[in-house]
DNA sequence: CTCCTGGATA
DNA sequence: TATCCCGGAG
C-alpha cells in the first residue's frame, strides 16, 4: 500500500510541483488562517489576514483583548465573521492563560496530548486541529479533509463514508511520519481537489490521477 | 440535522 | 442567477 500511495503522490507532485503550503508568515499565522478558512475559499482568509494585519490585530495577546465586533468587522471576507471571531478569541485566550501567550509552549507537548488539547478549545474541530499540528507545530500528522474522502473514496481505495479518524489512519498506518511529506501530500490532495475533483463536475480529463481512477473511466 | 451568513466565478 | 469554497457547534 505504501508503494501506491507514493506512486499518487509522485503523480501529482510531478504535475503541480511543490504547493509552499502552509502560506503564512508565522506558526500563529497559520492558526489564525486554519481557524479563518473553515468552510471557505482560501482568497477570502487572505484579505481578512491582510485586515487584522492593518488593524495591528495579527497577534495572539491583542486579539485576547480585542472586541469581538470589531474583530468580526475584519474578518468580515470570510464568512461566519461573528462565530470565527469568538472562535479566535477562544484560542488566543487559552494561550494567554495558561501558557503566558507563548505558542513554543504550548507546541512543546507530545502530539497526541496536544491534539486533545486543541480539540478542546471553542472552535477547533479535527481537520483545524491537524492544520495546525502538521502546519504551526510541525507534528507529523496526517490532515483529512473532504477532498481526501472524496479522491481516495473515487479511486476505489476507501469507504465512500468513511469517517475522518479512520481515513487519518489509513494514510498513518500506510506513509512514514514525516513532516514535509505529510506537509506535501496533503497540499497536493488539495490542488487536485480544488483543480479536477470537483464534486458535482469534476474535470477528469486533466487529472494526473484519471490512469488510477474508477470513478474517471466511468466519467 | 441546521445554523453560521462573503465573495469570486461562470 | 447558481454554485462552490482548505468546518465546527448545538
Amino acid at each position: 500500500m505504501y508503494q501506491k500511495l507514493m506512486d499518487i503522490y509522485d503523480r501529482m507532485y510531478k504535475h503541480f510541483g511543490p504547493r509552499h503550503w502552509w502560506p503564512a508568515d508565522t506558526p500563529f499565522e497559520v492558526v489564525v488562517g486554519a481557524i479563518l478558512t473553515q468552510s471557505v475559499a482560501w482568497r477570502n482568509v487572505e484579505q481578512a489576514i491582510k485586515n487584522l494585519k492593518q488593524a495591528g490585530l495579527l497577534d495572539l495577546v491583542a486579539i485576547a483583548h480585542a472586541e469581538l465586533d470589531e474583530l468580526a468587522r475584519l474578518i468580515r471576507p470570510t464568512r461566519y465573521y461573528n462565530m470565527k471571531a469568538r472562535k479566535l478569541q477562544a484560542f488566543c485566550r487559552h494561550v494567554l492563560e495558561n501558557y503566558d501567550g507563548s505558542l513554543e509552549r504550548l507546541f512543546a507537548k507530545d502530539l497526541w496530548p496536544l491534539r486533545e488539547e486543541l480539540l478542546g478549545i471553542y472552535g477547533i474541530g479535527e481537520e483545524t486541529a491537524d492544520s495546525i499540528l502538521l502546519y504551526a507545530a510541525e507534528k507529523p500528522i496526517f490532515v483529512v479533509d473532504a477532498y481526501t474522502k472524496r479522491i481516495f473514496s473515487r479511486l476505489g481505495m476507501v469507504d465512500a463514508d468513511i469517517k475522518y479518524g479512520q481515513l487519518q489512519r489509513f494514510f498513518m498506518d500506510h506513509i512514514p511520519p514525516d513532516v514535509m511529506l505529510y506537509n506535501e501530500y496533503h497540499a497536493q490532495i488539495d490542488a487536485v481537489g480544488n483543480n479536477y475533483c470537483a464534486a458535482k463536475k469534476p474535470s477528469c480529463g486533466e487529472c494526473p490521477l484519471r490512469p488510477l481512477c474508477g470513478f474517471a473511466s466511468a466519467v
